[in-house]
DNA sequence: ACCCTTGACACAATCGTTTGTGGAGTCCAG
DNA sequence: CTGGACTCCACAAACGATTGTGTCAAGGGT
């Protein structure tokens, strides 16, 4: 059964293609009587006419679709994000492409190319670096892009994420509060914005509380394995330590097992603090202190931006940050009596 | 800057359009010398041509997209599959879409039609029912499509999946072997393949193994909630149980919950089996116990066999099952004297 | 010397929409 | 009764590729 095309219904209304196409375009309906716009449209139901969106998308050149460029879909971060954008986006008659970069700049640069090619009306990019060639690209052909989680050092692009200040903020300070005066910052890699943020946060908030004992290791990436040497190389420097603020949960989890490494329990002896919430968390024993990021209202947001962007044209770039929210658990404790 | 169009490559390498066309397509390449190829090439290569995909998809009606169809992307079940289909996909220059149906058949069958209203090529779907009104449309549509994870009644898709009556196997007889003898099953909703063959693997083997007392009780949903009222409900029925195997990770965690409602420890009292290893159980205390299903080998195997599908033509409907592991850790122990 | 084959390319139709333009009809005012 | 002003629609040209069918020349066989 070959799909019903337009002159198809236009036929069976008895009217030209063309006026069946303006017919069925909200926009362009007001050329047509209301007689025929109901003629046509109760052919198309009938013959269960449904648009050829390549014939379309060459006639306009807009594709209907947007990209998601995540570096690593199987990280619990991410999978948030996606639905909330993924539902925006549907809703807006727009298709949602996935693509998953494996963390590697040269993969996003082919990635993102061949889905210009593929003549994408936008992307939504989540793994942003500081400094990087792929959104250098995109912003010099003027593509429409929103960055979410992450920032990159340009500034181009309008930008969803959370309040990275504030997150860390709330952790030394309930740190503080429990008594800690020997605060480590587990840093994530250099060259992401919100390892940079959120290492400015720490040393800020440290300062004011007047810590004076207080350093940032920076892991090469966002993983447990790097998390965990990060903190072992600093704890074998800094032994006084009571307390953890890592940059991201995965990478307080390296730094529990850099401490039960040492012999050190957690939380009595030294406390830690996660930052993301990620879905599980909540259940590992002792479940993790940390930070909530409303990842999925970062996605529909992202979703948001680059609507209004695709069609309402250029604004000024967008900077939205949403507000986090300290879950205490069971991984920060009083500071140890020394 | 416009793009470049395959006119311009052919006007700078001195040939028709059409020769043009032929000499960038492999396929083509035959009527065409192989000094015209190089020169098109060449000048394809220094303007920068990249083929209008929807141009081309409207002559071809192939889009090079493929749709991977899951129930949530938050379930931690499903990233490594998008990630294996995503990877063999790209490599044969496919674009993948993802599409989230919320667990809902209705927003399913939606996204489904627009996705086959957008001219995707295939489908790739985790999210199939035993009884599956949107895979029969798909059927009778003739759409090239596979089924990854879970089957429908039909059969009549390829199906790439794991071998879940080893799986079972697996557990149910390292539980015996343990002393067990009292046994409940935790099995998914009735209307997914995934329960069906799980449970009536369990039935067996517990037959083989001369188990008297088992017992099967099946969870609304594939969701902790459910897994516990299910869990807490066949518990207090049967209060003999020192085992049970429950048909996904998720259930297995609902499972301990009910214990800990009951005062009973894990695995101490009641030993407890999952199902996929999915990420973070092994990190929980006690490691779950639980049965390795190499899902991102099934995200990759699904999509080799829908590019089969696609340019080789039907062949016989495959059914692929990858084996599985036990993971023997915490949640297991010895049957508890009596 | 003639015809046929074959290789290499040009030509033009085509995929299914959208959209600028023109034309037929109607209505009302001058 | 004529001439605008409208309304509603038909016509046809795009969009950018692919592909079946000609065409032309060169080469080879007899």
């Amino acid at each position: 059964m070959a799909r019903v095309r337009l002159v198809e219904v236009a036929r069976a209304a008895g009217v030209h293609p063309g006026t069946a196409s303006r017919a069925l375009n909200p926009e362009a309906r007001d050329g047509v009587s209301k007689q025929t716009v109901r003629r046509v449209e109760q052919a198309a139901k009938e013959l269960g006419y449904v648009p050829n969106s390549m014939a379309r998308g060459l006639r306009t050149s807009r594709t209907m679709v947007v990209a998601l460029v995540v570096p690593d879909i199987t990280n619990p971060l991410f999978p948030p994000i996606v639905r909330g954008a993924e539902h925006v986006l549907n809703a807006a008659g727009y298709t949602l492409v996935l693509t998953d970069t494996n963390n590697e700049a040269e993969t996003e640069r082919d990635q993102v190319r061949a889905l210009r090619g593929r003549g994408v009306d936008g992307f939504i990019v989540a793994t942003a670096r500081w400094e990087d060639e792929t959104l250098q690209e995109l912003a010099e052909a003027e593509v429409p892009t929103v960055l979410v989680n992450r920032r990159n050092g340009a500034g181009s692009f309008p930008f969803v994420g959370s309040d990275d200040r504030h997150g860390v903020r709330l952790c030394v300070e309930e740190l503080a509060d429990l008594g800690h005066r020997s605060i480590l910052h587990l840093a994530g890699p250099p060259n992401t914005s919100t390892a940079a943020s959120r290492a400015a946060a720490f040393t800020q908030v440290a300062a004011e509380r007047g810590l004076a004992d207080v350093y940032t290791a920076s892991a090469d990436s966002y993983s447990e394995e790097a998390g965990e040497e990060a903190a072992a190389h600093a704890l074998h420097e800094h032994p006084s330590f009571t307390a953890i603020v890592a940059a991201s949960d995965v990478l307080a989890l390296g730094a529990q097992a850099a401490l039960a490494a040492r012999g050190l329990r957690c939380p009595q002896d030294v406390s830690v603090t996660g930052y993301n919430d990620v879905d599980y968390v909540r259940k590992l024993t002792p479940p993790l202190t940390t930070v909530r990021v409303p990842l999925r209202r970062e996605g529909e947001l992202a979703a948001e931006t680059l609507l209004g962007l695709l069609d309402g044209g250029s604004s000024v770039p967008t900077q939205l940050l949403l507000p986090v929210e300290l879950m205490r658990r069971g991984t920060t404790a009083p500071a140890p009596a020394r």
